[in-house]
DNA sequence: CTGAAAGCGCTTACAG
DNA sequence: CTGAAAGCGCTTACAG
């Protein structure tokens, strides 16, 4: 391995002189710096980063623990991050929970071990040791997508609740009163979130929710498409609208729609929260957005932000907004009658 | 921050001693043993890996740079690396170069300075000097998904001139003539291998290549989109099967082939490489399938086998046979006359 | 079974 | 403008 000693012998300097260069730091002649510049270039030298970050006690890495790699959103969120981060001279480590406590806690052990800088992730429950145990060892962090409620601590989210309010009203408005809920887990805030935005809707118009027409699965699209058969199975009369709980439960319950020859929007309304990819056709879903990128982008720079100390005020709580999107998956009510 | 000397000290012992029962490693008394992990549990101590990594002169850490983490193919891929990677005692810093060079360059050099143990990466170019420079470092590679002709380095990929020659044949057997290419960047070896697989499925039927039914875009479903208005408006007459060179560009195609009023599989055939997540419906789409999981999983195995100086053999090219999934995107020719 | 010394590759703090 | 000494937090190699 070629070492910062090797450069100075070639160039005839000391180690340090070769470091001044590399780093750009303190006052070095021009003869001096071409010196070592050329030694460089014919050593094919590049610095040991593992040794500067132990020395700077900086490793220029932040850790990205996201929920589930496999859904675009959370794709969409890690561009974000990249481009805040690179913007920033950071490096980021992307790492995937599936929603798992142990995985979650596991990658923070390790990355707190490899010294990151800050850290960017999406809670599992809503349990603050996590939190803690990183702010004890004085590393920044920054809690993405779900509230952490009773926690003192920077948090980027979006409007998972107005959402679906907003989106629930739009299906009264269209004269439905049997809506289906398909939710995620309700250990997780966002769904609890939706849930509440869905009821406050509901509750707004008079009308009662029904446990009938409230399903609790996973955020995948197999629970999707076993929660629609499991509702379908259960309830008479059968929902005229359903609103899952996120995009990939979406496309399970429109598969299980489709096998049980249901029609969208004929037969049945469809709505949820964030874009499905990959589809073929004009997109037809009506649903509410998130800004996935946004989130990504916002939440990396308040963690720089941390991590150079130029973070300003107290702990607070960055709501993005949502939009309502309406396409072609609703019919009013009477329409079928 | 808490280190090794604290815990030394709190424990009555040597730093060295703590650091034989953090690696498990000489001998140790019980009773030293457990007085260490009390201080060690106590001080919430967590061993700095950074000053590890200086000292053991390896990381644990390797690098897999992919060329497009949105497509679900590489995410599938990523799974496979990660599950070998972490039954290896090692973890894994996803890349993404989106098919630029320069990015790619950028990544290798940031995670040689890192001192990664270990590079797997989708090659752009053709060229050899990302490899030479990886290997004069002696860092352990492996090349995934695509050949490096002319270099002795091992490679993980899938049989792609078999699996479009075999589409191919399957279409021509279904009695199409015109069957339009819409292929990813030819400076990509896996785009020659299929244009190669499709030609010579072509000429054993006694049918002349057309340069008309061929176009080069990119693996992206904007480029299907936009290949197949260009083939249309292009081509007379127009073609009565495609071959999508990969998913992305087979979603874009059908999009395409949707707002020209086009119906598959009664309008025009359509085939492809990989399939399409998030489909809505039974799946129909007719496709070789290759195994990316299975690409992932092996790559890093081999990888890993290098870094534990296990490997056996010189530099071998391991191709993954690829599979021909028969669905409904196809039609015979003579149905349409 | 335990420890003092030296060193991994770099940079801080001081000296000149 | 340049360098010798010390140290970041850990472990190897040697000694006892």
């Amino acid at each position: 391995m070629t070492t910062i000693r090797d450069v100075a012998k070639r160039a005839g300097v000391a180690p340090i002189t070769v470091s001044r260069v590399i780093n750009n730091a303190g006052y070095i002649s021009d003869e001096t710096r071409e010196r070592v510049e050329a030694a460089i270039k014919e050593l094919h030298y590049i610095p040991n980063a593992i040794s500067q970050s132990l020395r700077f006690k900086k490793t220029n890495t932040i850790a990205l623990i996201v929920s589930d790699i496999t859904n675009p959103f959370w794709t969409t969120v890690t561009r974000g991050v990249e481009d805040a981060s690179s913007e920033g001279g950071m490096s980021v480590i992307l790492c995937n929970t599936d929603e798992q406590q142990d995985k979650l806690e596991g990658y923070v052990k390790l990355l707190l071990q490899r010294q990151t800088d800050g850290f960017l992730f999406v809670p599992i429950s809503s349990d603050a040791g996590l939190v803690n145990r990183i702010r004890r060892r004085d590393v920044p962090l920054v809690v993405l997508d779900r509230p952490l409620p009773g926690v003192d601590v920077d948090v980027v989210r979006s409007d998972s609740e107005g959402g679906a309010h907003i989106i629930t009203r739009y299906l009264l408005e269209l004269g439905h009163r049997r809506i289906a809920l398909l939710t995620g887990p309700l250990t997780i805030a966002t769904s609890r979130q939706r849930l509440t935005g869905y009821q406050r809707a509901l509750i707004e118009s008079g009308i009662m929710p029904n446990p009938d027409l409230m399903i609790e699965g996973h955020f995948k699209q197999e629970s999707g498409y076993n929660m629609v058969h499991a509702l379908f199975e259960r309830t008479i009369p059968p929902p005229t609208a359903l609103f899952a709980g996120n995009n990939l439960i979406a496309v399970g319950a429109m598969q299980a729609l489709h096998e049980r020859g249901l029609h969208i929007p004929d037969d049945i309304s469809v709505v949820t929260f964030d874009d499905v990819p990959f589809f073929i056709g004009k997109p037809f879903l009506t649903l509410v957005t998130q800004s996935p990128y946004e989130l990504g982008w916002q939440a990396a720079k308040r963690l720089i932000d941390h991590i150079n100390g130029t973070a300003d005020g107290a702990p607070r709580e960055i709501v993005l907004p949502v939009e309502l999107i309406v396409r072609s998956s609703c019919a009013p009510l009477h329409a079928r009658d």
